[in-house]
DNA sequence: ATTGTATGTCCAA
DNA sequence: TGGACCTACAATG
């Protein structure tokens, strides 16, 4: 779950439930006890994330840094609040919710400083506004590593795990392993405007839905519909399945350590070095 | 009831 | 490069 879009959609969850109002901020499980003291009861300014990283602003220098890593969770309920269960790192408690944070890779109290070194380690987040495909661009235009890297790299582009990795090479019809510097402009900017929207439909719905109308399953008989992981997709996670596409068999391979799924047949960079590039338009990202 | 796996990242070897 | 982190859920017995 915790892409991107996971994020963005906590951050304004959690502006609009705890916002401009005290906060009663605690750790029941202990582990981040000290700093929710030093901001338990003050007001939440405002939230806001950059890629997979959240941020509760507190004040200038009281800032709830928070990464969900692999498993990381935020439940939310109705007051009135209950005893908490399991590990919870850290409890919010509102005028109307509560909120339990719990399994995160990082839980931190930071100063505005840290907390913008934190954002300066990162690349461009689709989903922000401050967004500038140009320095992603360089960075992708000049590089030998493999799309399937670049893409993953939070560095260079902030907040796509390995479903939007997938999906996003999918439906651009792009070889994991094509260099980045192979990667033509054309595509970036076509890659980049479908990723914004993709995401920006995450964010809206909670979901990663990648598949355009035309190939769904249930229409066209490829193959049953999957939504096993809250949307439906070409390629994540579906090794040895027919490609919704082409029905040939979805390959895949660990790639530094994760997971990459891709179709051989309509990512296969053997047209584009055959040099027929032209004659095949990358696929058109028909929205989801 | 138990086991396996994961949409992420850091760190030690 | 492998383990740690230590949750949620699906698959297995």
């Amino acid at each position: 779950m915790p892409e991107g879009h996971t994020l963005h959609r906590l951050a304004e969850l959690h502006s609009r439930r705890y916002a401009g109002r005290p906060v009663a901020v605690s750790s029941p499980q202990g582990r981040f006890a000290a700093s929710a003291a030093l901001v338990d009861g003050r007001v939440l300014e405002r939230t806001d994330a950059h890629g997979k990283h959240l941020f509760h602003h507190y004040g200038p220098d009281l800032v709830v840094h928070v990464h969900l890593g692999l498993y990381g969770t935020f439940g939310e309920a109705p007051l009135p609040a209950a005893e908490p269960v399991g590990q919870v790192r850290m409890r919010m408690v509102g005028a109307t919710h509560y909120t339990d944070l719990r399994g995160a890779t990082a839980c931190e109290l930071v100063t505005g400083a840290e907390a913008a070194a934190v954002r300066g380690r990162l690349g461009e987040d689709p989903l922000r506004d401050d967004a500038d495909p140009e320095r992603a661009w360089a960075r992708i235009s000049r590089s030998r590593a493999p799309l399937a890297t670049l893409l993953m790299d939070q560095s260079v582009i902030a907040g796509v795990g390995n479903v939007y990795r997938a999906e996003l090479l999918f439906r651009h019809r792009i070889d994991p392993q094509l260099p980045g510097r192979s990667l033509r402009r054309a595509q970036w900017d076509a890659m980049w405007g479908d990723l914004v929207a993709l995401m920006r439909e995450g964010v809206r719905t909670g979901r990663i839905d990648t598949v355009a109308p035309e190939h769904d399953p249930e229409r066209t008989g490829r193959a049953p519909r999957q939504d096993r992981h809250g949307g439906e997709v070409y390629a994540y996670r579906r090794a040895g399945l027919p490609c919704l596409v082409c029905g040939t068999p979805i390959a895949h391979t660990a790639h530094a350590a994760r997971n990459l799924f891709w179709c051989p047949k309509c990512q296969s960079g053997r047209r584009r070095r055959a040099g027929v590039s032209r004659a095949r338009p990358a696929a058109r990202p028909a929205r989801s």
